[in-house]
DNA sequence: CGGGACATTGAGTGGCATCAAGGCGTGTGG
DNA sequence: CCACACGCCTTGATGCCACTCAATGTCCCG
């Protein structure tokens, strides 16, 4: 009863980074055996959180960074009044708690929509492997350079795009995502509720689920609650176009 | 006439950042005379960019880190379709080129908004002496650290306020960074055009043309073109309160 | 003094939020 | 196993805020 088959999968995945099937999306990516095994050794264990649970708090303490494995999060910040706002959501290979690497604090809350496992990366057994391999130091480098592209990105849809513009950004970002996991890129899952779409747009509830009816009715996707399959990929492309958005806000000059 | 006022002054200010009026909100902040020195060494000159000069351009191969010394710039991100997204205004004190330490190339352009001079620190100098010293290390992580959370404060501004708010808090911020240089917080003088806080807060310029109006018919500020004066304070602190926008758009859940 | 860029103001419109009602799915307890 | 309740999602009606279009005013620079 000890080697059931869910512990044994899960002792096998705990053993190395080279055995992860997501080793070239993530953290180790283009580093070599004598490294991948020195971070190996970072990697102190595997978490595992259930829905709704928090790796951790707004405010909390840095102590380590994270690589989801299995699963996804959502990140958000809460003001003083409780008002929330979504900040991204977070698919396996993908890296957690950056943004607190510069004031040894969390300046946001991660919390999983569904059931997920997390590997840990202590930040001080890190640092040391870091600075003793130039790689790994770039790959880190580059890991965190795709969350500032990332937060412009989404910058520049809150401030330039309509809200069906959004959505189609959107589902196209969540689609490339799910395509660079050898998922199929056509038919999606989205473990986060209308409320966190629509926070994340910076819209309303109502305003996302009639975007997802209306292209529905255009063919552009087939949706049944969480699951959304794009039938037109080509029409959702013309939609993340700036198109019809273009020369509407006041350019700079 | 190789000594007149301006010359001396200029000469002054290039001797060193320990002799500079900003160092303590600047990089040398928090770091030792020894040190400082150090620090010194790496900074190469000072450039002088004229108003509508770019210090760097969105793609441009990173090479430097920037301070501003005098001045003020913006930075801007600009898509295939020359559609244009003000990213931040950049102050004395405050640093550039941040973003483009993850992939060795700028991701946005700066542009000098009125005569400006900046501090140039040659990157491999920079990096090799943040390698010898913790302190600096320390202190450019935390001056990164305000970049993320300057983002993540424009993000939610966009997502979640609306425009009044959203100019009340550009001009709480403007206050609070003047107030930072030693300058008179309730005086500002606004060195961006209408069109550029309009595209930064994602609103069109009748917007805030219209919203500097109405503050000014509210007793709240006396505006006359770039000058803006700040009559009432707490009233202005108000308007940057979530007030009426709590629970107007989708809580996460 | 004239031209052009920037800024202000007004009228009208439209897109998205708000308010309200009802359907669907899921979980829980009888 | 069913009834019920609750949360999530969808759909419709209405209203308002901010965008659009248009005209005029103001400053700056040549």
């Amino acid at each position: 009863m000890e080697n059931g088959p869910v512990v044994v999968d899960i002792e096998q995945l705990r053993r190395s980074c080279g055995a992860c099937a997501l080793h070239e999306l993530c953290l180790p990516a283009g580093i070599d055996r004598n490294e991948l095994e020195r971070l190996d050794s970072a990697v102190r264990d595997k978490r595992t959180l259930d829905r709704g649970k928090l790796l951790f708090r707004q405010g909390d303490a840095f102590n380590a960074l994270y690589v989801v494995r299995s699963g996804s999060l959502k990140t958000f910040v809460e003001n003083a009044d409780g008002e929330v706002q979504v900040l991204g959501f977070v698919l396996p290979g993908e890296i957690l708690g950056v943004a607190a690497l510069v004031n040894d604090r969390h300046p946001m809350t991660a919390e999983a929509m569904e059931r997920s496992s997390i590997c840990e990366l202590p930040y001080t057994q890190l640092q040391q492997i870091v600075g003793e391999l130039p790689a790994l130091h770039r790959q880190l480098m580059r890991v965190i350079s795709r969350e500032v592209v990332a937060d412009n990105s989404h910058l520049v849809m809150m401030g330039r795009q309509h809200a069906q513009e959004r959505l189609a950004i959107f589902l196209q970002s969540l689609a490339d995502r799910h395509a660079r996991l050898s998922r199929d890129a056509g038919a999606l899952t989205l473990s986060m509720s209308r409320y966190d779409i629509a926070n994340y747009l910076g819209l309303v509830v109502e305003t996302v689920s009639r975007l997802f009816s209306r292209m529905e009715a255009a063919g552009i996707l087939a949706v049944n609650r969480k699951s959304v399959r794009i039938l037109r990929p080509d029409l959702l492309a013309q939609l993340c176009g700036s198109h019809a958005a273009a020369a509407r806000r006041g350019e700079a000059g």
